[in-house]
RNA sequence: GCUCCUAUAGUGUAGUCCGGUUAAGCACUUUGGCUUCUCAAGCCAAAGACUCGGGUUCGAAUCCCGAUGGGAGCACCA
């Protein structure tokens, strides 16, 4: 062993690394650690004199099997391993607030949960989660449906949290009427107040009779405000979630698929808690900002003997540069600063769509990024690779060129050229009609120099006879020449003008970069007419772009 | 201010629970090469990390204490 780690690293070892090799291997000499450290230390020492010529010769002859190829470490497949999670008994659930457009950071959760679902041959419930009526709107819940059907998640239970009002009623009494939770009828502030200086207010004092008539009275007496249910937790607990939280208030607005059936809503520490148990959830995850809810849900299950799931925690997930909040996309909005909840450079998953990001990708990338509680600020790069991948495969090529300069090209034998839409896979070929008028990319036509020759990719070789505002060069047949600068082009006759929209990074720092949208008037091929909407392209030397309209692309990534 | 969470290459992570079989694995990025009628994809290679300081131990990325950086909570939002 000492021979194979010496020759390994370059002809010397260290007696300590083949210490800790012999005890890992064989934990039978732990308790001998002195007996046979000496041991080791001649035999290394005995080792470090030989050449690494001597041995390697060695090795070959006393233990060849050592020379073979180090088998690398396996890296675990998905997410890691539940504890105490059983075959088909798993049930996870994904819990979005109708409140706004799904972006991303819906995704992860959404991902991560229905995958320990599918790890586990569960089941995975889609739960609205709808217990403020001024927040929700039927608009958002049908985008956080569109979003999820797009991404591809499934789901074995569609409900709603409203659904189970009567419930939360039920078990909110039961809780009075256990001394665990308390009506309060203090101030806002003031409640604000006792909670910082962990002190109690006179409300905590009332005897379960006098909760039981004000929670009568919250049905229609109370104003929103007046009063609300508060748990008996603890005022001095260093947990502040645990100082005594509100359980229930009262809320006046329209339900927007309740209407005004109900106005003592249960608050989200009491949803959480009693659905996740109602409904079998046994493993529910969530971003880390709800760790320290994780006590006040068992202690409000356990006040009323409910089983309690088991929790897990992720980081939150945002890319630089790309706000995911509503309290910074709006004002955006309005001002103009960007179109709406789908412009190209916001992380919505309506904007990832458009700007053609596969659903695949998103699903892969946040697989990558594994369970973490460390915050994670990832760039786009890492999506964008993975996106690369599903996208080169079934992109059709096409040429476009930006900045178009004119190319006139004497001698052309031919009238058509019939160019392959792929270079691996076959995606069949397109047929390009072509007279001596051409147009070529600016960038291309400035580096050409008078005297050379180009490549019209897929057409042929062109000796440049003169180089001005346009360009002039000759057909050379049969060319040759592969060296040589290989452009794209566009007949100028059929050329079809579209507006290629750049997204670019929203923030630099805290500053929105006014800079964010880069829009090209660019010339592609008739071709790409035919495209349906939606579909991913790749222009050759260009980029991946998603056709958005018959005269929009959107550029995807390089 | 109080409390909690967190810290591995430029980036994102695996390994940490249960210290040794890994002088730290993977992916992205970067750089070089091969391939190519695209600056794409594919293939090969290189470079590069355990925040710091103590402690426990024969042995610490892994356990303990402390410091520092980052994040969150202290809502009648979820």
């Amino acid at each position: 062993m000492a021979i194979q780690n010496a020759f390994e690293h370059g002809g010397e070892t260290r007696d300590k690394i083949i210490l800790g090799k012999i005890l890992g291997t064989k934990p039978e000499f732990r308790n001998k650690v002195r007996e046979i450290s000496a041991d080791i230390t001649e035999i290394v020492s005995s080792v470090n004199h030989l050449s690494l010529e001597d041995q390697e010769n060695e090795i070959k002859e006393n233990f060849p099997e050592l020379l073979a190829p180090k088998e690398k470490i396996q890296e675990r497949e998905g997410l890691p391993e539940l504890k105490g999670a059983e075959q088909g008994k798993v049930i996870t659930r994904f819990p979005p607030e109708p409140n706004g457009y799904p972006h991303i950071g819906h995704a992860k959760a959404a991902i991560i949960n229905s995958e320990y679902a599918k790890m586990y041959g569960g089941k995975f419930i889609l739960r609205m989660d709808d217990t403020n009526p001024e927040a929700e709107r039927m608009e958002y819940h049908a985008a956080i449906k569109v979003g999820l059907e797009w991404l591809g998640i499934e789901f074995d239970i569609v409900k709603s949290t409203s659904d189970d009002m009567e419930l939360f009623y039920e078990k909110g009494i039961e809780l009075i009427n256990l001394g665990k939770a308390y009506i309060c009828t203090c101030k806002r502030e003031d409640i604000s107040k006792n909670r910082r200086e962990r002190k109690s207010c006179k409300c905590s004092m009332g005897d379960i009779e006098k909760n039981n008539k004000n929670w009568e009275k919250m049905k229609d007496k109370f104003k929103p405000g007046d009063a609300v249910v508060r748990f008996r937790g603890d005022m001095e607990a260093d947990n502040a979630v645990m100082r005594d939280p509100v359980l229930f208030r009262i809320i006046e607005g329209k339900h927007y698929t309740l209407g005004e059936k109900y106005r003592i809503w249960p608050s989200y520490d009491m949803a959480v808690a009693i659905e996740d148990s109602a409904d079998g959830v046994t493993h529910a995850f969530r971003s880390k900002e709800f760790e320290l809810r994780e006590e006040l849900i068992y202690a409000i299950l356990d006040a009323l003997k409910m089983r309690k799931p088991a929790q897990g925690f992720f980081s939150r997930l945002e890319f630089k540069g790309m706000p995911i909040s509503k309290r910074i996309i709006k004002p955006l909005i309005e001002e103009g600063k960007v179109t709406w909840y789908d412009d190209p450079r916001l992380p919505t998953l309506e904007a990832l769509r458009r700007r053609g990001i596969k659903p695949e990708a998103i699903r892969k990338f946040i697989m990558s990024l594994g369970l973490t509680k460390a915050n994670t600020l990832a760039p786009f790069d890492a999506l964008e690779s993975f996106n690369r991948k599903f996208v080169d495969t079934d992109s059709i090529r096409l040429f476009m060129v930006s900045n178009a300069k004119k190319l006139t090209v004497k001698n052309l034998p031919i009238s058509s050229v019939e160019i392959p839409n792929h270079p691996i896979n076959d995606m069949g070929k397109r047929t390009i009609e072509i007279d001596e008028n051409f147009y070529i990319s600016g960038d291309d036509a400035q580096s050409i120099k008078e005297g050379t020759q180009i490549r019209l990719l897929g057409l042929g070789n062109v000796a440049i006879t003169k180089q001005g505002t346009e360009i002039e060069g000759e057909f050379v047949e049969n060319g040759e020449k592969t060296d040589i600068p290989k452009i794209q082009w566009v007949p100028q006759k059929t050329a079809h003008a579209i507006k290629m929209i750049i997204p670019k990074t929203l923030f630099i720092g805290d500053k929105f970069n006014e800079d964010s949208l880069e829009e090209l008037d660019v010339f592609t091929e008739p071709h790409y007419l035919q495209l349906k909407e939606g579909e991913e392209i790749q222009f050759v030397r260009f980029g991946y772009c998603r056709k958005d309209s018959q005269n929009q692309a959107i550029f995807t990534h390089k």
